[in-house]
DNA sequence: TACAGTGTATTAGCATGCTAGAACAGTATC
DNA sequence: GATACTGTTCTAGCATGCTAATACACTGTA
């Protein structure tokens, strides 16, 4: 499983791992019973301090995708593939409710908001930054 | 023009000021020529140090929204509300770029990130927090 | 000129929250 | 038991960036 992070940017490297590690898995990308990478592995791929891939994992395990037990690792949960598409549709369901509510409070009308989300579409289907790809 | 400034949540006051007066100019309600409230007005209205109304008004005059002249008040600009439709329009195309390429990242289908638009969309229209109201 | 309004500039405080360092604790394997 | 891997905890540093305090500079009006 190979992360991809910004290390610049807003979005904090914790978050970042969270988000994929959960599409991952709803996209099937690791079965439930097998070990994700260990915290150091990942600390090692993604260059970046154990501690903010520990904080990662500890989310994850919050949001019951993985369990962790010393010594063995973190399995990804018997359920995973369900939360986990469920924790998707609810992330992006927030964002881009945000970004319409923002679109609304803006004044522009309903028709020019959805000719912008059309156009975004095609242009990120054009030159797509982040296409998963398991 | 009176303004409503949510003083929690993540995004910043001064921001939330110069959005709102972009999106007022560009819907009419501010005519080129006419003043703006100045800023300590505007301090005392939305319950702020007046320095952060002066750091909006100071993004506004770079974006050319309005002029400022000392002792007299800030003038919205003649080509304001070309100006602010324009910067409204990158805003709003922005934030929703940036909310579909996550939904793109997720792995979520075309057709299931058309869906949550639609619901978001009439979601915010049965229970508007903020429907322009110049 | 005095005054009351305007915008401007500088500085400092402060909260927030991410990240790193380092030591601890459990498990499997040899 | 020794070792090498796991996850856990605590603490502190640190950057970021928003906000506030305060003093300054300009303009119109009485």
């Amino acid at each position: 499983m190979i992360l991809r992070i910004q290390h610049d940017g807003p979005v904090p490297i914790y978050e970042q791992i969270v988000a994929q590690v959960v599409y991952r898995v709803a996209a099937g990308a690791a079965a439930p019973g097998t070990n994700i990478p260990s915290i150091r592995d990942t600390a090692k791929q993604v260059l970046v301090n154990p501690n903010t891939v520990a904080r990662a994992y500890q989310e994850l395990e919050r949001q019951g995708v993985v369990v962790a037990r010393r010594g063995m690792g973190m399995e990804v949960a018997p359920d995973a593939v369900a939360r986990c598409r469920e924790l998707r549709l609810d992330l992006v369901r927030q964002r881009l409710e945000t970004a319409l509510r923002e679109a609304v409070a803006s004044g522009l009308s309903l028709p020019d908001i959805r000719r912008l989300v059309d156009e975004a579409l095609v242009a990120i289907n054009h030159r797509p930054r982040t296409k998963e790809k398991n």
